[in-house]
DNA sequence: TGTTTCGCAATGCTTCTGCAATGTTGAGGG
DNA sequence: CCCTCAACATTGCAGAAGCATTGCGAAACA
């Protein structure tokens, strides 16, 4: 396990890097934001430690940069601040997971192995299809830049159907996708979600069509 | 996004249910190890929320249990204890992430956030012959990537003779396959069926054959 | 409490599908 | 070698099944 830990106060450095060799996990040590951005470019990691306060700026600032560059490694973020704000900022710009410090070193190295045991997250933040963006993390769809309001179940009908552009979506998977268990929904209520789905986007021009398949379900696809 | 939710004190069961729904989730709520043993084994969720302190035992006995089945659903565990060494078990028995009562909603919504950012395309059998792919799970057929839509009938002999590509198919099992027990089909509406098919897979170029077999049934083979 | 959204049912439309009519093929017997 | 007949192939058609769309009342939401 190659680990890259991104810390600048020495003593804390030393002590984790020790702490984590022991552990039989590869260690490289960047001190400064810039020192890690050409590490984490240069070599490849399974997990990032990174803190926030570095002399150079945020630590946080990194995360963005590396995901641009389709790097999808685990960053576990260590800081001093702990408010609630502080942690879902953090997280929404791609962080894996927020310690705060003081933390016991049994419990950073729990989260450490639960990170590196998850498959790698390779899945980007918005899926696109011809010209509209939906953006999982802030659940909003773009046309062409311009926000585009959609009621929830058509909201989910659609990121169903973006999930897997171009390929078939069968009704029953659909239906769980939009409705849960608890909802006895009899009707034709999931085709009555389509349909109004398809004159917005048709009245958005969002060069995308979703087409029904008797018997099977409802794909959807782009057009030129 | 569908959730499974394990909790239950009934009052934060209802708020997180209600919370999570108004960011676009699909929540379904177990109250008891038993009840999300049974959501679980039958449904396919993208997260579960586990709290650990249920009326019939610890909750998170329950992930080994889904692990074991080859479900690798991520798994938030919520729970009063903070101290150390519970977060180290949560996470070590697999687990992704692990957060103390009483947290900020805004904290949970980002971690699970982190969690939901990984691909959701489950992968499903395909068998291949000539030029086509017929995914058996999202019951769809492609032809070099292209999506081919067929009839349900069509789709079914298709699938019947694929799963036996290159070896004889008696009529009756073909009968069986296409139109069960149920129908009292007694006019050649199998032929008709395969004369259909023949045509779009030949439309489609499909590099594949149906050869009929007077007095025994119908085979499936590549052609150069 | 006004507004949006949701599920439902009624309606019209498209596609499917079993059937039958007709054409074609091939094996066995004369 | 050809004839015969049954089995298979193909195609048009009408009934049926499934889907699309819309308006409406009730529920959820702000």
């Amino acid at each position: 396990m190659r680990i890259l830990l991104v810390e600048d106060e020495p003593e804390l450095a030393s002590a984790l890097k020790t702490a984590l060799r022991r552990h039989d996990m590869v260690v490289d040590h960047a001190a400064s934001l810039l020192e890690a951005g050409d590490f984490a470019a240069s070599e490849s990691y399974d997990a990032i430690l990174l803190d926030r306060q570095l002399p150079d700026g945020d630590g946080l600032t990194l995360v963005p940069k590396i995901r641009a560059r389709g790097n999808a490694t685990p960053v576990l973020v260590l800081t001093a601040r702990s408010d609630t704000s502080d942690k879902v900022d953090g997280l929404d710009m791609g962080a894996d997971d927020y310690l705060a410090k003081p933390f016991a070193f049994e419990e950073l190295l729990a989260r450490l192995r639960a990170l590196l045991r998850r498959p790698a997250n390779v899945q980007t933040q918005v899926i696109r299809a011809g010209d509209l963006a939906f953006d999982l993390g802030h659940r909003e769809v773009l046309v062409r830049g311009e926000p585009l309001t959609l009621p929830r179940r058509e909201l989910l009908v659609l990121e169903a159907l973006l999930r897997r552009t171009g390929r078939m979506v069968q009704r029953s998977s659909l239906m769980e996708a939009v409705f849960g268990l608890d909802d006895e929904i009899q009707s034709n209520a999931l085709d009555t979600h389509v349909s109004r789905l398809r004159r917005k986007l048709a009245e958005a021009d969002a060069k995308v069509e979703i087409n029904g398949v008797r018997g099977v379900g409802y794909l959807l696809r782009e057009i030129s």
